[in-house]
DNA sequence: CCCTTTAAATTATAGTCATAATCCTAATGT
DNA sequence: ACATTAGGATTATGACTATAATTTAAAGGG
């Protein structure tokens, strides 16, 4: 049954949606497409005629979701009060983004999946970063050495208190990444 | 061919080393079991006699791959001289780390796919990363936070320096997570 | 209003997946 | 020395994989 250019246009937006989601969820190989196109409320035929490959859909759906964790860290530092740094650590390293991999930050979920994919993945993980970096050192006033910095911890501390079991630890970590990062200067 | 306990055991031993290389290099879901049983030297039949299932040997060799890990980071830090923080930092934040993800930081390939496991795995982890910060608060004489924070750090910026198509925005990831970390106090 | 185009559904294909049963054979216990 | 045991190979299982051809039916252009 054909659809109208807008529908259709509805439905691949979804599609990329979803898969956006579930990639952060189950990582690139854990959801296939017929489960993925099931998500998305269509078939596994319906997808051939709006991707080209499994991989492409991968770069695209991870771009879509770099520019959603962009725009929401964006909301963050403008609300920032004057520790701009200090509330993006302690919204990024909220329980509410431990509990959530689907909606949350991309990096943390699929940036170590990225090698061993396509150049047009790891290009859209270079547009997503620099585009990061120049939000999170503008909004922050900080150099770009700094922003690197912050983020990469930001990004290794919730990859390991997701990983872990005991909630505890998982607390440990979050809560020494949430600590001024200019408390002693040991950091 | 039955072999003996000594051989056998062997077997699995080689088995656990290649599976934690091969899950660090492809990931859970990027290798099975055939696969590996066949880079391990035996066929698929040999695997459900050494092991109760995917999962549990997903767990074997990634406390094994931690392990191993800890050791090295023991070494790098004891060699290490009045700063070994800084060591430590420019040692795992090398080109060869970067290169070669099959021997390298487990936290930094796989941690970020253990929420999707079993207990086990996660147990794994907790394990690990006891032994990990007690190893690196004691030798570099921090407390358990700096620690946490160093480590988070250099597992978030390997994994974006990896997941990165230019090797020049790569290479600025890395510089700037080796810049001595007391620098400015803006970290 | 008809004709072409095309989105989506259905079905097909060849491969791979984790798991397991069967069989062979040699190591081990007695 | 013989019976038992168990490690590994072969083969089988049914489910799932990415991809694609075919079919259906409605949308869009003329």
């Amino acid at each position: 049954m054909r659809m109208s250019r807008e529908d259709a246009a509805k439905n691949r937006d979804r599609v990329v949606r979803t898969a956006s989601r579930m990639f952060r969820e189950d990582g690139y190989d854990g959801i296939g497409i017929a489960a993925l196109m099931k998500a998305a409320g269509l078939t596994n035929g319906a997808f051939y005629k709006q991707f080209d490959s499994k991989e492409a859909l991968i770069a695209e759906a991870t771009a879509f979701g770099l520019a959603e964790n962009a725009k929401a860290w964006e909301k963050v530092l403008e609300d920032a009060g004057d520790d701009p740094l200090q509330a993006l650590a302690e919204w990024y390293l909220s329980d509410i983004h431990m509990a959530h991999r689907g909606k949350g930050c991309t990096y943390a979920t699929l940036a170590s999946e990225a090698p061993r994919h396509d150049d047009d993945l790891r290009a859209a993980f270079d547009e997503g970063l620099h585009k990061s970096l120049s939000i999170l050192s503008e909004s922050a006033e900080v150099d770009q050495g700094a922003a690197i910095r912050h983020l990469s911890r930001l990004i290794g501390a919730i990859t390991l208190a997701r990983a872990v079991k005991d909630p505890a630890l998982a607390a440990t970590i979050l809560d020494a990444n949430r600590a001024s990062p200019a408390e002693g200067g040991s950091d």
